[in-house]
DNA sequence: GCGACCGTATTACTTGACTAATACGGTTCA
DNA sequence: TGAACCGTATTAGTCAAGTAATACGGTCGC
């Protein structure tokens, strides 16, 4: 079975894309393994303290993912396959810099500026989260 | 005077921050010399059909960059020196970044894996235009 | 000085994202 | 079969961002 065991109790963005996260951060460290069952919305809601539906979200995503299947009236459980999902992850960042790379190429920019701006703009990025995007 | 000629009717994001791009891009672009008066706040909500305070909220931004002066009951002037032009262009670039900072992290990417993403992915991007391929 | 224009501040409306409340139908197993 | 659990759908409440409505005081040219 799954464990939310040490889910963050405070953290940034929406709950149900911590708890994307959190199910991700699991199957890219081998804690969820293939086949693992879930646990049902309902119990996961009374734990984290929200309302069913919004594990309902997450859920949905992480199926969209293809990081777990579910079926209306049963329990569900996690779809590993590695290779698949680093791939499907890889190819959606990739896609999203690539754009920017060759944006960033085209307008005369070199490599280490691009690299010191993406690490600038990650910790402020960071920063403003944590402080709860107020500037 | 600065014109907005050729401002996007339609186009992707709040109407402040596409104002704010729009005199962005006329800085780096050499557009807009320095010295020359911006159209008041309420002549361009006419001609965009928005409110003025939405032209207050782009160019009280434009302002905090550097881009332009305004003193109250008075008439406003860009700011066009090398440093404002380099500021300009930072700003673009950094917005595009931005958007995938914020994207990646979303999707609980580390920081150092992005920096590793985005020094490969600007090696090929290379690499593929000494190949002379096109996209 | 005074009218016309300017920048600015305050307040309220609109919209979408996020979450919650509630109800419905499907599955499982004694 | 029926009770207990499951996933799912519909609807409503909450909050922040974006925009609008309105009013105020400053600057300028006649």
């Amino acid at each position: 079975m799954v464990s939310f065991a040490g889910f963050p109790p405070e953290g940034e963005g929406p709950i149900y894309l911590r708890i994307v996260r959190f199910i991700r951060a699991g199957v890219a460290a081998g804690t969820v393994v293939d086949g693992d069952e879930m646990p049902s919305r309902r119990v996961v809601s009374a734990v984290l303290g929200v309302n069913p539906n919004t594990v309902q979200k997450a859920y949905r995503m992480l199926e969209e993912e293809g990081l777990m299947v579910s079926r209306s009236g049963a329990k569900s459980f996690a779809v590993v396959t590695p290779e698949s999902v680093e791939a499907a992850r890889a190819r959606l960042q990739a896609e999203e810099i690539g754009r920017v790379v060759t944006a960033l190429r085209r307008s005369g920019m070199e490599k280490g500026d691009a690299m010191a701006l993406l690490s600038r703009l990650w910790d402020e990025d960071e920063q403003a989260e944590e402080r709860g995007e107020s500037e």
